[in-house]
DNA sequence: TGTACATCAGTGAACGCGCGTTCACTGATGTAC
DNA sequence: TGTACATCAGTGAACGCGCGTTCACTGATGTAC
């Protein structure tokens, strides 16, 4: 939660009539009610209160309810982007370790952030289709394609890079919703992540493709 | 949507003063009501309307909000583990297709009612914890189970069939939540589902393993 | 340095809304005799 | 075959609730002169 409020030393207390950034202060509230209650169980009303301002306050800010969701969307996906781009960055380029650095870093935002990765991945349509979510998430899948694209060697715009990032993603996905479900194997458990998402990993990666033309997978 | 109702030819019109079968005509609607408008829009009120019977009828039959929710997702869950059990039993028992044939059904459930499919993996731990949906779960997640067993010879008990079964179940999973959030490669499109499945089936399941002992995978 | 003014962020009271749930009631049904 | 009665599914009016949103307003701030 960035802290932009004033100079102050205390929140609520001093602040006089104009708040600072009430804004960007706005989007972290709703983020932290998203967690505690769920997209659709927080109301305006609350974070407004939180904030210490009144409930009217927001629509200063935003058109309406859904446009201050986009807003909180369009972060949670940027900062979901961050931490897989450093899950990546953090590993040499081109390694397994890598992409594994991304599918890890996946995972641990959803286990940390349910309500917000339940949000990124809702039903609201007017979320999902909104151009600010889609350019973020496509910003968010460039990492995973081009993690797998350094591993395989090719340009990020390789249709086998594409193809297979999206397939790795597509496990990663289940196993960071089941396992935010809690749904694990009883008396057999799964083996660590770190090793559960290298052996997909390579199983996934590792076949044989044509290099030269963009065709065949 | 089973038509429980009396004889009559009609929904509305004759129907006197009793209903016939409320409580599974509630099921049903509500389950109707969160195709259309998800889980925390629907309302108990228009159900009972819609059912053409008073907004406090359904008191009669459900404790409150969350106990009918329950009973629906019991119900949808049933449904989904039906319908992965005939996949897998239009095919030979025991073959990849058997397999495949699971993993289809369960697709073609979450993008045929990705609201109930939704409602199912939410957050709402009033019903994930419930026992009457765990109970439903635990027999859905058995017909995996079993085809991986089947396709393994080995007992649907064995470690390396639960844990297999898991792996590809959380693949399916994340595949059928990106297919239904229409989040598809963009000009490199995947290869049919039949294909897919067949191809991380075969990743995953074929893998050797010690035949013998209930330890190593 | 001082003043007039435009701007606009935040106020707080008010609105209409539909919901979940309750409750005393009524009408239909089955059964015991 | 008829009657008395218990049962309980469904009625419909009422409740309190908190929400999203609007609106005329007020106070703080920056700037032009």
């Amino acid at each position: 939660m960035s802290d932009t409020a004033g100079a102050g030393a205390g929140r609520k207390p001093d602040r006089g009539y104009h708040h600072g950034d009430l804004r960007a202060e706005l989007i972290d509230e709703v983020s932290r009610l998203i967690e505690r209650d769920g997209v659709d169980k927080f109301s305006i009303a609350e974070a407004a209160r939180n904030v210490g301002v009144s409930s009217g306050a927001p629509y200063k800010h935003f058109q309406d309810r859904t446009d201050l969701l986009v807003h909180v969307v369009a972060a949670g996906v940027d900062r979901m982007r961050e931490a897989m781009a450093h899950g990546r960055d953090s590993q040499p380029r081109g390694s397994m370790e890598a992409v594994c650095g991304v599918g890890l870093a996946y995972l641990e935002f959803a286990v940390a952030s349910p309500g917000m990765f339940r949000l990124i991945f809702g039903s609201n349509e007017k979320l999902s289709q909104n151009a600010l979510c889609v350019e973020a998430g496509g910003r968010a899948f460039g990492v995973v394609n081009d993690a797998v694209a350094a591993y395989l060697g090719i340009p990020a715009t390789h249709e086998v890079a594409i193809r297979r990032a999206h397939i790795l993603w597509r496990f990663v996905h289940g196993h960071s919703f089941l396992t935010l479900d809690k749904r694990q194997p009883e008396n057999a458990p799964l083996p660590p992540n770190q090793e559960l998402l290298e052996e997909m990993g390579r199983g996934i990666l590792d076949a044989p493709f044509d290099r030269g033309a963009d065709k065949p997978d």
